[in-house]
DNA sequence: ACGGATATTAAGTTATCATTAACTCTGGGT
DNA sequence: ACCCAGAGTTAATGATAACTTAATATCCGT
């Protein structure tokens, strides 16, 4: 498992569930960050970008439901992790929670063990980056037709270019280890020269003519536009 | 959408997920069946016809993967889609399944948004797979008469050609790999050797006389006028 | 300017595909 | 039953693109 912080946002009016919560998501590692009404929970899902936010049903000011709609409303939460927390016997939100795009929903009373699995679970899912075609300014990634394109036009990468290519776009900005390339893209078992994953780096740039890789010495690749 | 009412049987022997699940098909306008067994979902699966089959694969009586294997062996189960949910840590099983013949799977813990979208998906690819003419620029495939013609002309393609070209053309530019191309045309049980593909993709661009088939090399083969 | 790191280039190596021919299997037709 | 024709598969060989390596050049921070 990556070892990079994952910060979650929990908001619960009931400061007990708010306390066991974060105290058992800490215990794991997790950056925790709390709210006890749905208009706190907005402010600081906007300022604290958590990967997972814990959005209780029932709140003062804004219901979690409301809460979620407005947040899938806005790109930057477009595929943040959601979770609710549902009463027992509170179906009809329930299923109004889930149409709005919650990832999973947690029924009260909440089993600490339980939910820890269930928030380790979505995270694991995530790492699993699902397949899909990346769109980029001018530049498309489309694993499907295994071709990218830079203006309209397209270009042929071979495997090993366009699976490297794929990796670093999948996340702009973040910087790629060259072991981390080497695990992803070529995998654990193989072993290959550093120099390989430079010559792939510049095939990549040659082919698609604009500089969106960008070197960071010492460290690793990064995808930058 | 259609309008069409799609009958879906789930199997699980936790209320709660048959519940979560039942709910969220039935939010979506699906018709839903529930059987907490193996052999309470073999009998539902032939009294309804369900047009998707969702089977826990560690359940009572038999399991998902004994339940899939005698649905499958009936022609009337040929072509319903089955789905399986596995636990977690069980990779093991996942491969077994997707080898006897289920269309998917999805790893429990379950997430309510990316269960629809794989159930969507589902059905979405069935339709796709009706039967019905292709027509693409001057290449008419038709499975109907199982004739293709080039400008006008009648070619006479042998059956394993047909299927494959047909795969092939009805996602024109989406790269299907060798392993996809193996179990749509051949199926799952059956082995062959790769190159037996290669002999069959050779017949048809010989017969077809122009170059509609692309390889990419490491990966498979797309259809591209 | 030096050392470490990456860029570049060309050449070597390997994996994968194309092609051909031979072989098996099946179903008609005689 | 026999033979034949076509479909399907396999195996052998050659071609080529992909990949890796190695050698040399260049960059960049200290």
């Amino acid at each position: 498992m990556d070892n990079i912080s994952r910060k979650v946002l929990i908001a619960d009016d009931e400061p007990d569930i708010l306390e066991i919560l974060k105290y058992n998501l800490a215990g794991q590692g997790y950056e925790v960050v709390t709210a006890k009404d749905g208009d706190e929970a907005l402010d600081k899902a906007k300022r604290t970008q958590p990967d997972l936010i814990i959005l209780d049903v029932m709140m003062p000011k804004k219901t979690g439901v409301e809460v979620c709609q407005i947040l899938r409303m806005q790109p930057a939460f477009k595929d943040t992790l959601i979770i609710f927390l549902t009463a027992v016997n509170d179906d009809g939100s329930q299923i109004k929670g889930l149409e709005t795009g919650a990832d999973d929903y947690i029924a009260k009373p909440i089993s600490p063990k339980v939910f820890l699995s269930r928030v380790n679970a979505l995270f694991r899912r995530l790492n699993k980056t699902e397949v899909k075609t990346l769109q980029l300014e001018n530049l498309t990634i489309d694993p499907e037709r295994f071709m990218v394109q830079v203006d309209e036009k397209d270009i042929i990468l071979a495997k090993k270019e366009f699976e490297l290519l794929y990796l670093l776009a999948q996340r702009p900005g973040r910087v790629f280890l060259r072991n981390e390339i080497l695990n992803q893209v070529w995998g654990n078992e193989v072993i290959v020269g550093d120099r390989t994953i430079d010559v792939h780096i510049r095939k990549i740039r040659q082919k698609l003519g604009i500089d969106c890789v960008t070197t960071v010495k010492g460290v690793g690749y990064k995808f930058q536009l």
